[in-house]
DNA sequence: TGTACATCAGTGAACGCGCGTTCACTGATGTAC
DNA sequence: TGTACATCAGTGAACGCGCGTTCACTGATGTAC
């Protein structure tokens, strides 16, 4: 009974405003989504989205838990992608997290701005970055076990790849990267500069 | 004849209204400094800011633009402090690069967001920023010089750097880092973690 | 040194807007018997 | 299989708020002569 045209009932409505949300927040960054604007799109009243978040923070939460889902997702299928971990699979993670962030700009702000006021009352959020860190750390173990990567504290590892490439990809979702550089280049070159740092010294 | 009490020009409006600002966001973020506040802690009318500012924005770009002033400020006192470049003093620039930003989160915040919507029609804020990164492109020569830093693009070796160090300080700033975790030692393990990626090996 | 006047930083009141949210309600759905 | 009823996802209109900004104005300042 799912999406019959022209219903009182909508179906699924909840999945239609997340699914919307990151769509307009796509389109025209967060600042463009408003509750008003979505249930216009959606072609249902104002008041109806309400009975499915209980404000509009939990509905933004919702799309920023659902942001670092699919991002945590695509560094996954990298790993899925290779029998074994290599340095260069981990730097590879490091390019599709940039790249991810380059795609989803507005989205990618979303998910670590405080615009989203009421963070810690939505806890599906703090878990769903969570993950993405968890997933991190037991790279990182992986790595230090196949020898590619020192062995140090794994989290604070993680801590250290994760806000790296997280600022690369700010600096160039921000426009503070001079436009006539190659942004693939940089990206390639970065990520191998950070990994030197992560590498493990056989001799020193 | 600056300053003098209950005067019905006010003295330096201008710059009152650049100090002010600074303060109201770090008591209470960007998002509670508005015109009408900051006009009734001047003790001024709501139309005043406005013969000094041609809008919101414009306040605060100049806002944004001097952070980037006093960090930069900040760097350049620690290479002063030392004689010579050394590999430890450019790891010491992005522990105060971090630090800063820990001290002043919402100041630091909005140098970075998009929330100063005109930024491209502040010019003052583009080179500010610029200037930041100029810095960090001189420092990183004089490195070289020293044989302390890889020889490589000092303009593409600058964005990794001034990436890492942002990437960090934001996770920090945004609450992303587990509260538990010895923010001083993580700041200290991961600018040594990074700036191993930045050493020139002499034999490889 | 005194006066006329242009300039400009202030005032105070109001405009108008878009927003999140609430309210009493109604129509559809599913379940107990 | 048919009916009564609880439940709940919707409606449509309105509330109320805080905000940036504008407007016609006024008081202070500095300069030309």
């Amino acid at each position: 009974m799912i999406n019959k045209a022209r219903n009182y009932h909508h179906g699924d409505l909840r999945a239609a405003l997340l699914s919307e949300a990151a769509e307009m927040i796509a389109e025209g960054g967060t600042q463009s989504l408003t509750m008003r604007a979505i249930s216009a799109r959606l072609g249902v009243s104002r008041a109806a989205p309400y009975r499915h978040f209980p404000d509009k923070s939990s509905l933004l939460c919702a799309v920023a838990a659902a942001g670092f889902e699919r991002l945590t997702l695509r560094l996954r299928s990298i790993e899925a992608a290779a029998r074994r971990p290599s340095a260069e699979q981990f730097r590879r993670m490091g390019e599709e997290y940039v790249h991810f962030a380059i795609e989803n700009p507005a989205h990618y702000r979303l998910m670590y701005g405080k615009e989203a006021l009421a963070r810690e009352s939505v806890p599906q959020l703090r878990e769903a970055a969570d993950g993405l860190l968890d997933f991190l750390i037991a790279v990182i173990r992986a790595q230090q076990r196949g020898g590619g990567i020192k062995r140090q504290n794994p989290r604070t590892l993680a801590y250290a790849a994760w806000g790296a490439v997280h600022g690369l990809a700010s600096l160039m979702i921000e426009g503070q990267i001079d436009p006539t550089v190659d942004a693939d280049r940089l990206i390639r070159q970065t990520t191998r500069t950070l990994l030197e740092g992560f590498r493990s010294r056989r001799r020193e």
